[in-house]
DNA sequence: CTTGTTCTTCAAAGCGCTTTGAATAATTCT
DNA sequence: AGAATTATTCAAAGCGCTTTGAAGAACAAG
């Protein structure tokens, strides 16, 4: 059932059962009825691919997806999506999700662009410098990051999370609870979220006088199988870490296992705190020894960066182009004083 | 940069730019260099909806994402979509994904088809009965679920995991242990995938003589939250179960902790096997104690179910259209002689 | 009973592409 | 050389929708 096929039903014109769908004024209340009626009889649903090239709208928001044969699921990108979805639902917007290997990120946003499939873009996994944002930078569709470049230059929308400030403010606790010998694991090393919360980290560190040691940095995927690798690496040291920084809860839960594995008490021979995404499947309170961390929502994310986007194609838009949210250090029982 | 400016440019018609573009051979060898030179330096990549209008094709296969507040990322979810992508890449395929809240999925599917904006639709978490499955049948749009419905009938093209089989043989395992106390960490109980999982279980039990006390059987999401909560609730019984049947790793991660809480020891107080969807971030085999598995990677049927759909959109297909995978048992650590 | 307004409705053009049917240019065959 | 093929190219129609510009119907005003 296509639009003619209703309009010659009903003996009216295309245009007119079109603008009566559609809400227009210019048709009477009589006519608006019967056409609304017929097309719920006969299950009309408009072809979204002719709208989109008649109108240049589609209520859809496009994203690449990073696809390669050693990469799996990633939680944390499916929790995101889901606070994507939360908000796309209310508004009948939908998703295209191209696939694209990592080093064909770019040409998969520019078929996006031109695919005419898509009126705004999403992108995440910020690296630095990032193509991808430059080529959204100079190309005309609307466009949300989560995340930032690095630098201070942010002439560009974005939501991201205070990553440094994160992990200064962590580090600050643990160091007023004594401890000196730090360790950070991290997600990938090119994220700039990872940067900036080693930064944070840093900074902390130097203004104690202290330095964090290039072997007690790990950077990878965050899963808890990497967690615990890296962990059982660090305890192998000499002179082993008391307080580790940890990128991620999943990391936090195999860091946590080698942790007991190797026989030390968290929170009392070696202080963690992680940041939560809030996965879902994951809370960081119902670990052995809950856990301190620092709480910013992805899920919350998700649904912001929905919303901003939906308004920008709406036109109403009144929110801001750059965001930047706090994380909230929440205190558990896997942090405590340095051990003598 | 659209067909016509490029035909302009060119001095040539849209038809055989058109043409040269898809590789038609009625076109000269010299103009079609011209051409694809042409294109590359413009950047000109051809507007989906265009395409899609005329040509009735797309290369996109349409998903419903379940969407509600409640609901938040599903790390199965994402482990199965990385391996659709991974097969989507291959073939420039994209998805287009319509959340829908769950009490609406019927009519996002319908919307979905009649939008003209996929090829074909990919359903999971099937149910019985399942309403989306019957509106699929009916429909002419190409298809494929994953799991299927109850019952003997599967006139419909599929792609399973014999759960059933699994929990069954798993269950036999344990009962040549000696095990007699069972007890099922299960998915939630609409989904055909958690009803077949109960039923060989209970086979099992049945071709012993056991049954299955209703306050053993839990349903949930799978999480380790849920998981850990379900364990403590089965410890808590005057007579706990030995043995435990366990639908995700997941679930598994929770349960362990809980019976680590309990002070009780993994495959020696209490066995226990889980199901391994072989999620890319939990693997079983770095359990502290490792854990016995019945194995079928979701990342497989992901891209399997992507180069079934593909190959049929392509009309290539010589695939069967029906499938059902058998899961490994694998032996770890985590079962062992019924105590005494 | 005109004329000027407002309300409804319509025919037709256009979005960017593919594809059919026809025309033109280049080759090959008598 | 002229006829018959074959290789290239093109104009135009059509996919299903929205939207512009115009026309017909209904009504109030002069």
């Amino acid at each position: 059932m296509n639009l003619k096929q209703l309009s010659d039903r009903l003996g009216l014109s295309q245009t007119t059962v079109s603008r009566a769908l559609n809400g227009y004024p210019e048709v009477s209340e009589a006519t608006r009825e019967r056409v609304l009626k017929a097309a719920q009889q006969t299950g009309y649903k408009p072809n979204k691919a002719a709208q989109r090239l008649a109108t240049g709208k589609a209520k859809s928001i496009g994203l690449v997806m990073q696809s390669a044969p050693e990469i799996g699921g990633d939680p944390h990108f499916s929790e995101f999506l889901s606070g994507l979805a939360e908000e796309a639902v209310k508004h009948d917007f939908h998703f295209v999700m191209a696939p694209a290997s990592p080093d064909d990120e770019v040409n998969a946003i520019k078929r996006l662009i031109a695919s005419g499939y898509v009126d705004a873009i999403f992108l995440a996994h910020v690296v630095d410098p990032d193509p991808r944002v430059d080529l959204l930078r100079s190309s005309s569709i609307p466009y949300l990051l989560h995340g930032r470049i690095m630098g201070d230059v942010h002439d560009y929308p974005y939501l991201d999370v205070d990553n440094e400030g994160a992990f200064y403010t962590a580090a600050k606790l643990l160091l007023q609870l004594g401890h000196k010998r730090f360790a950070l694991m991290n997600g990938m090393e090119r994220f700039t979220f990872a940067m900036r919360r080693k930064i944070g980290l840093e900074k902390a560190l130097a203004e104690a006088g202290l330095t964090l040691p290039s072997d007690l940095v790990h950077h990878s995927v965050m899963s808890d199988q990497a967690g615990f690798r890296a962990m059982e690496r660090f305890l192998a040291r000499p002179e082993r870490p008391t307080a580790v920084l940890c990128a991620s809860t999943a990391l936090a839960l195999g860091a946590v296992r080698a942790i007991n594995k190797a026989g030390l008490k968290l929170g009392t021979d070696i202080s963690l705190i992680a940041h939560d995404d809030v996965l879902s499947t994951l809370r960081p309170e119902n670990f052995s020894v809950p856990l301190t961390t620092t709480r910013s929502s992805l899920k919350a994310a998700g649904a912001r960066i929905g919303q901003r986007l939906i308004e920008t194609l709406e036109g109403s838009s009144d929110l801001p182009d750059q965001e930047l949210w706090e994380a909230e250090l929440i205190v558990r029982a896997s942090t405590g004083p340095a051990p003598a």
